[in-house]
DNA sequence: CTTTGTGAACAGATTCACAGCG
DNA sequence: CGCTGTGAATCTGTTCACAAAG
């Protein structure tokens, strides 16, 4: 019952299901069952209650999960019952689109500062935001209370950039340069690299599907 | 020997070591051995040794791995000795932003076509390229022999348009939309979800931490 | 009668530890 | 000797199948 310790396979999938149940709620179901969360999922519905299962016993016998209540059951467990503070540090084309993003209000995020070394971008007003000088990264990291933050400087300042969040306290980052980051322990990082994304798909397609 | 069956967990792992070895090739290291690697990947060495060996024996006993010979072979593997063609179908904030990455060259991607749906940004010229009509989807990728789609469309158009591409003859598709898309057997979709990841990271702050 | 929640069986990935080769 | 390559052992995640609950 007490959530105790949740698979990181499961974690990874829990997003994706409040995802498919937000979607349901606006098609007015009140309740869905496992084999319709894992349709919309695109999974099986054993997986869906044993992931579900970790986090407590939600479901009626029977009859489903009442949507609202498992929407509300996923959120705090992600913990979003406030939205997450988000700071985005490079503010190039990936992190003005970030900065920009529609869709990050609805799923619990809120960009709280956006940062950047060039002078040239510095004072720039964004929406209600204005550019930041890195340079005081510790102090608006503070100031603004982040608590999730977003790398999307190049790759070469990457690494620097994030030992300097993390000694500002940050536990969370989400990086889009494509280098391995060295974080100590606790600090949890998630690495984006559509560079390699692509390459992976790029193995599937191969010609090379024969004998070498 | 031949390459038979390689883990899907080792295939996402190729791009991160062709990376790093990349990187030791810059630094003008001819040799790495599998301690080194792990160490830049962030993994440890029976890890390399056994996915390495996936595709076959690249090593020297005693001596470690020729660096160029590596990446070639990985390169190889990967399906990258030739740049592959790629279009971004949607051109929005991150559509543009993808559209202008400078680091898909060097990684063996080449984007051949942006398009969209939205009447003011058909025509638009971007680099050597124009954002085409969505609706002229089948005979850009035909014109253009794309083999990976990129979807930086709406949630709303994204299963549509994913439909499109896969009756193009696309079979590799990189989805940016926040939903699951449904594709016919043979068919390789990587979801990306940036909203999602930063959910997970929520997770592990979690206050509810403490055990119970 | 339906659907959950879950032990047990299974499948897959990681790590170990060492034989084999340079 | 040093380091790779790999079977064997271990660990982790997925799927099965059914008892328990409404």
């Amino acid at each position: 019952m007490a959530p105790a310790k949740v698979p990181p396979t499961t974690v990874q999938r829990l997003p994706l299901y409040l995802r498919c149940l937000v979607q349901a709620s606006t098609h007015h179901m009140p309740v869905v069952n496992s084999v319709q969360i894992a349709e919309m999922a695109g999974t099986n519905a054993a997986q869906v209650r044993k992931d579900l299962s970790y986090l407590g016993e939600f479901g009626t016998r029977g009859i489903g999960y009442d949507v609202d209540s498992l929407i509300a059951h996923l959120s705090r467990h992600l913990g979003l019952t406030e939205h997450r503070r988000v700071a985005i540090v490079g503010y190039g084309r990936l992190g003005s689109a970030l900065q920009g993003y529609q869709g990050f209000a609805e799923r619990g995020m809120r960009v709280v500062a956006v940062l950047d070394a060039d002078p040239a971008k510095i004072g720039i007003a964004v929406d209600a935001l204005t550019v930041e000088d890195i340079e005081s990264l510790e102090a608006v990291v503070a100031r603004e209370r982040v608590e999730i933050a977003v790398i999307t400087v190049p790759a070469a300042a990457a690494q620097s950039v994030a030992d300097r969040l993390v000694a500002a306290g940050i536990r969370a980052i989400m990086n889009f340069a494509p280098v391995a980051l060295r974080v100590p322990e606790g600090v949890e990082v998630r690495q984006a690299d559509v560079a390699g994304e692509l390459q992976i798909l790029s193995f599937h397609l191969h010609p090379e599907r024969t004998r070498v």
